[in-house]
DNA sequence: GCGAACCTACCGGGCGGTCGGTAGACTACT
DNA sequence: AGTAGTCTACCGACCGCCCGGTAGGTTCGC
């Protein structure tokens, strides 16, 4: 039942609006409602009454409001391993595949961050069993962008940067975009995605030592 | 009244432990549980229970759960300001001072993230009045790098970054440290910090156009 | 007339917050 | 020395509210 919940809010998040599928209007609607407000502190109501039901109404939908923060972040997890793993995948060359990974994660968030961002914010919020599987779906993400680097760093196109670190800094990067992006804003989404592509390649490659980066600050 | 609650929290999470000032002991317990769990997760009933008191004991120290959380995010933005911020603009030259920003802020979070952490990912909790004071400081913040960017590009270090983008990016690069970074994990907290501004670092500079980093993927 | 789609009404419970009270230390006056 | 008053630091009990969730209909297209 979940493959297909997640099967309904692909569709919802598609082109396509809401034509006959009201499951997936109710995804959507609770991911944007979500990713606004937090989990904890949206209502049941304020998702029945966003897509204009009560909220007995509401449950001939859903199983319960844990079981929908499940299903959008199993949606969510799908859609990185749709439209980031598996492309970048198929690439061989190291540098050219986390160039994809980056700039496809990147643009998944600028298009539309809602599931993605409660994927990373609402981990608490789901019972233990679902946490660890998203948890370790996650780590696998982690661990695949690790070993790009790493073979990055065989090629000789790295140096002295620890995999695991620099995995997990590319993705607070990437992350973060959420926070600050707007549609609506000085940059289109490209523009960002290009920009933030071209910090993250350049934070990993070697420039040859000429930085004396190191632990230049104290405290007091 | 907030100064004073402030004062206190500073005293708590400094290294002499409470021996006589109960409120800094329930600033310092009320940072972590929200850090764990999350504002809207947390009972009142959890923070009393953590600090040895009844909830009604505990209103005998506070005013309310949002003040609570207001206090604890002016902490940590007073420690933002006086721990980075203010010793970064006693450094003049632009590269050094970013340096000095990515390894206090990177440091401050692998010392105690608690605070630090709750300043970003609660800000819904707030009233409308305390969370705009607290973004304006944010913001503040952000413009301070934006800034230290800009005079960069300006001595010729940098070639087309974005100043904007690239402070957002740095700062979600360092934020992201309190999700995996764990004091008993493999690198301890200097290693981290130095990893970390070493990529910011490298994230920043100019390379001379070696990479060809643009918009390497397409969807479908 | 039957099932899908939805409603009104309700439940138990936990929430943030308040109230009245009080043990005990300390002070003040006689 | 005794005792009355006062203040700090707390507690048990309670309030109203809203939460997630449910029981038992009702409407409506087929």
């Amino acid at each position: 039942m979940t493959a297909l919940d997640n099967a309904a809010l692909r569709v919802a998040t598609g082109a396509a609006d809401g034509e006959q599928d009201r499951r997936a209007e109710i995804y959507r609607s609770a991911a944007r409602i979500f990713h606004r407000k937090g989990y904890h502190a949206t209502s049941i109501n304020d998702i029945a009454a966003a897509v204009g039901l009560t909220k007995a109404g509401l449950y001939y939908y859903i199983k319960g409001k844990q079981d929908l923060l499940f299903a959008i972040m199993g949606f969510a997890m799908d859609q990185l391993d749709e439209q980031v793993i598996e492309p970048a995948r198929r690439v061989e060359d190291p540098q050219a595949r986390l160039e994809t990974i980056v700039a496809r994660h990147a643009r998944l968030i600028t298009q539309d961050s809602s599931a993605l961002t409660i994927l990373v914010n609402e981990l608490e919020g789901l019972l233990p069993d679902d946490r660890a599987d998203i948890i370790g779906r996650q780590r696998d993400y982690v661990d695949f962008i690790a070993d790009t680097l790493a073979a990055l760093r065989d090629e000789g196109k790295v140096l002295g940067l620890d995999p695991t670190v620099g995995a997990f800094s590319l993705v607070g990067m990437i992350l973060w975009i959420s926070r600050w992006y707007r549609a609506d804003g000085r940059l289109d989404g490209d523009e960002v995605v290009a920009e933030v592509t071209r910090m993250a390649i350049s934070a990993v490659l070697n420039r040859g030592e000429d930085s004396n980066a190191g632990n230049p600050a104290r405290t007091g």
